[in-house]
DNA sequence: CTAGAATTCAAACGACTGTTTGAACGTGAG
DNA sequence: CTCACGTTCAAACAGTCGTTTGAATTCTAG
């Protein structure tokens, strides 16, 4: 027990990745920067992942298919309701995510991951995420089309891109807006999610 | 005149840099790859620029100089008209940008890069937007303020935050929409203009 | 035409890249 | 104890990286 690991190879390998991939991109961070933070030999990567690319899509997976359940689940939840607000359905998606943000142990770095993953044009990237996790989006579509019934099909596409781009540029703390001094990390993102909910519902709306 | 240049040696730089950065990222786009499809040197690019970082810089200043002039000559424009609007002022800001995105050599791509230059959480180049262009958001931020005198600074800084995200997003086409079969790029980008504005004026007055 | 500056060139620098290898290690089952 | 399996390790693989060098070339001013 030297070293008390704590936590499996695996898991450190993964942590690690993903805090360096947030700094300095995929291609910036190297596997030897990786292994070195996660204090693991440089050839546990390719044991474990069998390369780069695999690691890569494994970071998405360990954070994106605990976010998709919980997202459907709040979908589930208030979709049936007969006074379903624009609102509270945004709220449905922003808030777990809000939330995984919110995570002890690093949740707000894999926003910026997430990120980057669209400024990444990769095909592969996209094709992966797209395969794996675009349902979650189309369900949501189709929820806010229920509640938009007036709005044409491609009016409400637009308008749901560019919310989705306001989303996933606030939550991976793009913008110029610097968490005030005294207030905490927390209230920072839930100022912050309020906002965006307040905006999109506008958008969506108008 | 072999070859027949066309184009001085560092502009053809500057235009694979440009390329080869939005398709691979500042790290995963190497100088071999640039001077290579620029039909250049290797040296070159340390002859002309001093260094990668150096060119990285220069290929923002190249586009980035006259944008700033251009979305500052609309302000001036629109600035002191009695009866000026949200959506005038959105347009005096997206216009521009728009315009520069359907410029025949490369102005799309060049999006791309700007996107990405966020998505780099990297506090140098961070500090070199934000000193050499950062007086075009304060001098829109003031208009905006001016032209939404009920909203508290605070809650304004919020919502122009989040609307300079979705342009952004929106801009580097991150966005799910593909351009429909048949539509040109042109009207597919003035599409997501007017969309764009019309979603951050009603964000910003909601 | 010529001297001198500006530019381009091939080649090499040391450092770093992702991946592979085969030996060493720890651990639990028979 | 011993065997076997999963894991870790140091070392090396062939390439690629950004940058530098000094000679060769092109351009320009006198």
């Amino acid at each position: 027990m030297r070293g008390t690991p704590q936590f499996s190879t695996r898991q450190r390998i993964l942590g690690a990745a993903e805090e360096l991939f947030a700094e300095h991109g995929f291609a910036g961070a190297s596997l030897r920067q990786v292994t070195t933070a996660a204090n693991v030999n440089l050839a546990a990567v390719n044991y474990h992942f069998g390369s780069k690319d695999n690691l890569i899509e494994e970071v998405f997976r360990r954070r994106l298919d605990h976010l998709s359940e919980v997202r459907l689940a709040r979908l589930a939840e208030i979709a049936s309701k007969p006074d379903l607000t624009l609102e509270t359905l945004l709220d449905a998606f922003i808030s777990p995510a809000l939330e995984l943000s919110l995570d002890r142990k690093g949740g707000a770095v894999f926003m910026r991951v997430l990120a980057r993953a669209f400024a990444e044009h990769n095909g592969n990237l996209r094709a992966f995420l797209s395969d794996n996790y675009g349902h979650v989006l189309k369900e949501f579509a189709a929820a806010f089309t229920r509640l938009l019934p007036g709005l044409e099909k491609d009016e409400l596409y637009w308008r749901l891109d560019i919310a989705v781009g306001a989303l996933t540029y606030a939550m991976a703390d793009f913008g110029m807006i610097q968490r005030r001094t005294g207030e905490s990390e927390r209230a920072h993102r839930e100022q912050m999610a309020k906002h965006l909910i307040h905006f999109a519902a506008a958008g969506l709306r108008a």
